[in-house]
RNA sequence: GCGGGCGUGGCGGAAUUGGUAGACGCGCCGGAUUUAGGUUCCGGUGAUGCAAAUCGUGGGGGUUCGAGUCCCUUCGCCCGCACCA
């Protein structure tokens, strides 16, 4: 065997094949062994992988690999989250059917994942555009509809009045439509909605029983969902010609603050601000003013406040004869509570800028617990801390809790008509799923409108309801609509014309039920097969980046409850047990003289000790070296997965991907990393070779190695065995790599200080073991290395199918100890002694040390602290 | 504004969760091998100091036998969410 030189190029191919032709990755229903589900977000084929694929990918294959060695039976399977935007503006831009354009991403992709030697189970692969996936989720729609899971509702969306299309929040760019510059209006359509606020509570209660998500992520969720417990509170309006209605409902989580209210304001498009605009012009001009500029929340925040006097005047509901002025607002949201709020400034920073530009007035009415009431009085922000109610008439002296209840208490016994004028109610800021999208590249949404029948689900035998093929995307607006034939049906209920529906859903429908279908993805009758979900299911290891940490990981976690209430998930509630959010990979950024961008591979560095230097590979002029970033194709900082595969092979690369940084932050590619890597990778494998000549033939026993050289050498292969073991359960990749080098420097230093004419067989013994170890140990992360590795050390099974290597933890524990000896908290000395020594002997021992002596300048020591196995303290 | 996080050598980062600060890697310096460069191997590399030693985890204070870790305070940076009543 020739150790010289590891060829990766010829080698990675090599054992890929082999692994494919023993399908050695392909998972198995009802196997003996416990389950393992590892799952990354798939990807949108794009067209070409990133380093963000590699390292999300690496990361997953990491625990693949080392749970199939731990005897798990794993399933880690692949696919492509397919529909989306970008296939149907390459069809704009390039004239390509989107189908085409994806299938053919698809392909590239899916050689470029294989050769990274991902141990993946590609039997299971689908697309979520293939109609054999988008049938199921055409049913499960169905379904959900029958369950009341559906509905349909208005609801605003970005319109291009010259492209008479709707557009993404991305878009509009600066609040014009980003192929015709058009300024963006809203508008309101008719949209179906997933009802994921049925399961406001339970979605946010279940986030209690997920200790394996990141806190982060768990946070996030929660504040999304925003739980709020408030009152409902109904006004009395005094009587004015403009209008019919005689009160106004507001909704407020601070009832306590009533009597510091100084107005009421409502949403542009309340109901009761549209009907006083009829008679007053001024008001309808403002509240058109408010309906310009789109929906997105950046175009509100920078807005500043502003309103219109209605004219209206409310009554306060404890003094009928204190009136407050009704506004029209541009912060009041016409989604959230009734639409309507009464203002407070001195307790809401909002309130108080509006009522300062409207000269409104002010009065606290909550006092900080320790502050003397006499000296509180109007403040330049807004308090909205606890604190001692003052100025408020029958709350005055209760704190905000009691004073909450007990306007509470009182608004639900006063009555206005025939109703209590308040009423509890929580509310949360989660809205419905909007799922309808005005596009062609999507699953589209199985209902019929018949004129007689109304809505009409298409029915099941008739699934799926393919996209047609033959499309023309030279206009802009939605295709689907715009083809001649396909929208024109049969009622399937009274035969008559009838159209189909022409939106199609969000693609994050598509992938809010993938993890499931993967564990069956054979089914053509079902979306899924119940018990092999309840068998697979939950994902025991989900990784992906820390942007799908509300959307997708929400629906997804909503699908779950709704596929259990339709019967496709068995009793499953949560998909994900555990959760992983990894940072991005990020590079330098090289701009010339003129300030162009410069692809890394156009750069030469060079470090001396005035530090690190960018040159032009070209003409050697110096250029500079700028932030690290996010790599972008923009901003040139982008590395080629291929390239680095290429040059130096894939174990490389997944190498440099685990190095150095932890997981979950960013991770700078480096062309001098990369090198080091690819220098690794040999190292290792120079090694492998200096182990095995001197090692003893595979196979023999290592059982009667007695030698303290032996003994030596086995206490630190076992001991990085479990601290790799532990590194890789706790997803800390760069310790396990870390702990991998010191191995490799330990061993090598092993190898070099032996006499290889006369080893003792019991160190040859050791080594061979050492030899073995070490190759499982690097398998999860360089597997195509340690299958060359393992079978140039003889071994005839794959090293993929090999199990995890036993430590023997007796032997890492010496009957020595060294302990540090501190004298006042700083180190002199350093004690070997017995681990079985008693407490005064390790005591006496320690005082005996000359340099403890000298630290305490010969006196008596005060006190001596002996943590056992760890430190000694000496106080003098 | 609210919520969360971070701050350790020239750089990425370790630190047994209150117990030897700087593991491991990159870079750099010196040496060996080499015609040379690269590779490889050996040694060094927090600061000051000839040394003994002293200082040292953004700053200040505290708790403790002992603090990078806990508490208070302050400065700086990053991320998420938001006119959500």
């Amino acid at each position: 065997m020739d150790f010289e030189r590891y060829n990766a190029r010829v080698a990675e191919p090599k054992w890929q094949r082999i692994w494919e032709e023993r399908q050695v990755f392909r998972a198995s229903s009802g196997d003996p062994r416990p389950k393992y589900y590892v799952l990354e977000m798939f990807p949108y084929p794009s067209g070409r992988i990133h380093m963000g694929h590699v390292r999300n990918y690496t990361m997953g294959d990491v625990i693949a690999r080392y749970k199939r060695a731990r005897g798990f039976n794993v399933l880690h399977p692949m696919g492509w989250d397919a529909f989306g935007m970008p296939a149907e503006n390459a069809a704009w831009h390039n004239k390509t059917h989107p189908a085409d354009w994806t299938y053919a991403n698809i392909a590239s992709m899916r050689a470029q994942l294989k050769s990274m030697g991902l141990a993946l189970d590609w039997s299971r692969e689908f697309a979520t555009c293939d109609p054999s996936y988008y049938k199921h989720q055409q049913k499960m729609f169905l379904d959900f509809l029958a369950a009341g899971l559906v509905l349909r509702k208005k609801s605003k969306v970005n319109w291009d009045p010259l492209d008479h299309t709707v557009l993404a929040n991305e878009q509009v760019i600066d609040g014009r439509g980003w192929r015709s510059g058009a300024l963006v209006e809203q508008r309101e359509l008719t949209q179906w909605f997933f009802k994921i606020t049925d399961f406001a509570d339970d979605l946010l209660d279940a986030l209690g029983g997920l200790p394996r998500w990141p806190e982060k992520v768990r946070l996030m969720q929660a504040n999304w969902i925003g739980r709020s417990e408030g009152l409902r509170i109904r006004f009395e309006l005094a009587p004015s010609p403009a209008i019919t209605a005689s009160e106004i409902e507001v909704y407020t989580t601070r009832p306590d603050t009533l009597f510091g209210a100084k107005f009421l304001a409502l949403a542009a498009d309340h109901p009761l601000a549209v009907e006083v605009a009829r008679s007053n012009p001024c008001l309808a001009g403002f509240i058109a003013e408010c309906r310009h500029g789109g929906t997105s929340e950046a175009t509100i925040e920078t807005a500043e406040k502003k309103g219109f006097d209605t004219g209206l005047k409310a009554r306060h509901p404890f003094d009928r004869d204190w009136l407050l002025p009704v506004y029209v607002a541009n912060f009041v949201l016409m989604d959230y509570g009734t639409g309507a709020i009464f203002g407070c400034p001195a307790h809401d920073q909002r309130d108080l800028e509006f009522a300062n530009a409207y000269g409104l007035g002010n009065t606290p009415v909550i006092c900080p617990g320790n502050v003397d009431p006499a000296s509180w009085g109007i403040t330049d922000t807004a308090y909205d801390g606890d604190g001692i109610l003052i100025n408020s008439r029958f709350l005055d002296g209760m704190r905000v809790a009691a004073a909450k209840e007990e306007v509470s208490k009182r608004l639900k016994a006063a009555m206005l008509g025939k109703l209590p004028q308040g009423r509890r109610e929580i509310q949360y800021r989660l809205r419905d799923w909007g799922i309808s999208r005005q596009r062609y590249w999507g699953c589209p949404i199985p209902i019929i409108h018949c004129g007689g029948c109304g809505m009409v689900p298409v029915p099941e035998e008739q699934l799926p309801v393919e996209l047609p093929r033959d499309m023309s995307f030279d206009e802009p607006g939605n295709p689907l609509d715009r083809h001649p034939t396909w929208k024109h049906v049969i009622c399937p209920n009274c035969g008559s014309p009838a159209q189909r529906e022409t939106d199609t859903m969000d693609t994050f429908v598509d992938s809010s039920w993938y993890f499931t279908r993967f564990t069956d993805p054979w089914n053509s009758r079902e979306p899924t097969t119940p018990p092999l979900v309840e068998e697979w299911l939950p994902v025991d290891q989900y990784i992906g980046g820390v942007e799908h940490a509300i959307l997708h990981l929400l629906y997804a976690r909503f699908f779950t409850r709704a596929m259990c209430r339709t019967g496709h998930v068995g009793s499953l509630k949560e998909p994900f047990d555990g959760l992983f959010t990894q940072g991005m990979v990020v590079h330098e950024t090289y701009r010339d003289k003129d300030g162009a961008w410069l692809l890394p591979a156009e750069v030469r560095i060079k470090t001396d000790e005035s530090g690190r230097h960018a040159y032009k590979a070209d003409n050697g002029e110096e250029i500079a070296i700028g932030p690290i970033e996010k790599m972008s194709k923009s901003k040139k900082n982008t590395v080629d997965p291929d390239d680095i595969i290429g040059d130096f092979g894939a174990d490389t690369a997944r190498w440099f991907v685990l190095s150095d940084s932890p997981p979950e932050r960013d991770v700078i590619w480096s062309e001098e990393g990369a090198q080091g890597a690819a220098k690794f990778i040999q190292r290792l494998w120079r090694l492998i070779g200096e182990l095995a000549s001197a090692a003893a033939p595979a196979g023999s026993s290592v059982q009667d190695a007695t030698a303290a050289e032996a003994t030596a050498i086995r206490r630190v292969v076992h001991g990085s065995v479990i601290q790799v073991e532990e590194d890789i359960e706790r997803l800390r990749f760069n310790r396990a790599v870390a702990q991998v080098h010191d191995l490799t420097n330990k061993l090598s230093a092993f190898v070099g200080d032996i006499d290889t004419d006369e080893i003792a067989t019991d160190v040859r013994l050791a080594l061979q073991e050492a030899a073995d170890f070490l190759v499982l140990l690097i398998a999860p992360m360089t597997p195509h290395l340690a299958e060359e590795c393992w079978a140039a050390l003889g071994h005839t099974g794959l090293a993929a199918e090999a199990p995890w290597p036993a430590a023997d933890r007796a032997l890492t524990i010496e009957d020595t100890i060294t302990y540090p000896v501190q004298v006042n908290g700083r180190k002199r000395a350093e004690l070997i002694i017995a681990r079985d020594a008693n407490l005064a002997a390790v005591e006496a021992a320690a005082l005996a040390l000359e340099a403890v002596q000298r630290a305490l300048e010969r006196r008596p020591a005060k006190k001596i602290i002996v943590v056992p196995n760890r430190i000694i303290n000496v106080v003098g």
